[in-house]
DNA sequence: AAAGAATGTGAGTATCCTGTTTATATTCTC
DNA sequence: GAGAATATAAACAGGATACTCACATTCTTT
């Protein structure tokens, strides 16, 4: 909910001091993400997200050291984004179709600003070295949440973990696949994932 | 499953007549499909694609007159291999379970070879201008044999075209996902994701 | 076997774009 | 008003790209 202002703060070359450039790193890294996410990581280039960001170009150098950095930076923004929202779907205790409901109403909220975003950023833009790490780390916490969310309402202790991926995964497409076609806010469409995921997690024929 | 040779074949510069020229593009055609599962739409240019096909850059141009008539083809190939699963699936009356088993088999079975073909196809590549009209089309009957099984095995009318398109792109992310992470002939996988289908289409606690 | 058609070659062209630097100008803090 | 922080955009060097063309090789046909 609340937006962090210090962060350990990536790879940059220099700390923002005033709250101008503070304003200027923030518009640039808003920007990169609409440029990632409406051109792909073919479009994204350096220029284009000065540009987008209504900032110089020599700006961004300033603060990045490199294409790559910023590409960190606008990641660990939006994984951020979307770990809080499944942690707090799956935190305390509460009926399996709340769950689904909450869920779904997060990711697609995280997803309505720059629709493609997510995908892009899994699927085409590469990897710092150092940012693989980081990257599998988000990938475990990610997955370790929805594990506790299936672990908690299903008996079979089975297969937990592969249910969480597939779970997961199943709901990335969906969300992916509707923002594609601007079907992101169709109710009936929300309503039917909470139906699948309510269905896949409580068991199929055996409820 | 038999392999169609002829087909009104796309946009070309020519049509091949010999066999020779026939392997050159089939060779073509498939080395482009390696190249944009393997380096993304960013990666994709016609001198890497000649190289991979084991064939001079101006033998590509003697039958491709453009890029995007390369990709069009690949795009047309795949597509058709795609749907021609889902058909398969979906055609005369059977039991749910077995018909999401089929389903499930096809769908691996028709990335397992590029894995992120259709993905790279859908999100990334362009399209040509005549081209849409062919996507449309596609994702059109799609759909409808996604309809067409969902309505077989639900007693509900209601939302059949929402659910088709919920399950389908549920099915293509757990694909999609797997795909990346090399799983996509892990078994257990393969039987959560026929299980998801089960228990979505069949209904939830109201089996 | 010869001629003409089909096929294959790959160096070369022209263009566009990219990431990044730098020298300079503006704005803030003290 | 001095010195630091911030912003500017022209320019560069390099690379990659899609595509052509003049020529070489192989097939088909008579």
């Amino acid at each position: 909910m609340s937006t962090r202002i210090a962060k350990p703060a990536a790879r940059m070359r220099k700390q923002p001091r005033q709250a101008r450039s503070i304003a200027t790193v923030e518009a640039i890294i808003e920007a990169g993400a609409r440029v990632l996410s409406e051109l792909g990581w073919a479009g994204f280039s350096t220029n284009k997200v000065a540009e987008a960001a209504g900032v110089s170009i020599g700006s961004l150098y300033q603060y990045f050291p490199d294409k790559l950095a910023l590409v960190e930076a606008i990641r660990r923004r939006h994984f951020d984004h979307v770990l809080s929202v499944i942690r707090e779907a799956a935190a305390d205790e509460k009926p399996l179709r709340q769950f689904a409901r909450e869920l779904v109403r997060g990711m697609i909220g995280a997803h309505s600003i720059h629709p493609t975003l997510h995908q892009v950023l899994l699927d085409e833009a590469p990897g710092d070295r150092g940012s693989r790490a980081a990257h599998a780390s988000f990938q475990t916490r990610y997955l370790e949440h929805y594990a506790a969310a299936v672990a908690q309402y299903r008996k079979r202790r089975k297969d937990t973990e592969t249910m969480a991926r597939v779970l997961s995964s199943a709901i990335e497409g969906v969300i992916h696949n509707a923002a594609r076609r601007n079907m992101l806010d169709a109710p009936e469409l929300q309503r039917q994932l909470v139906e699948l995921i309510e269905a896949y997690v409580s068991g199929g024929r055996a409820a």
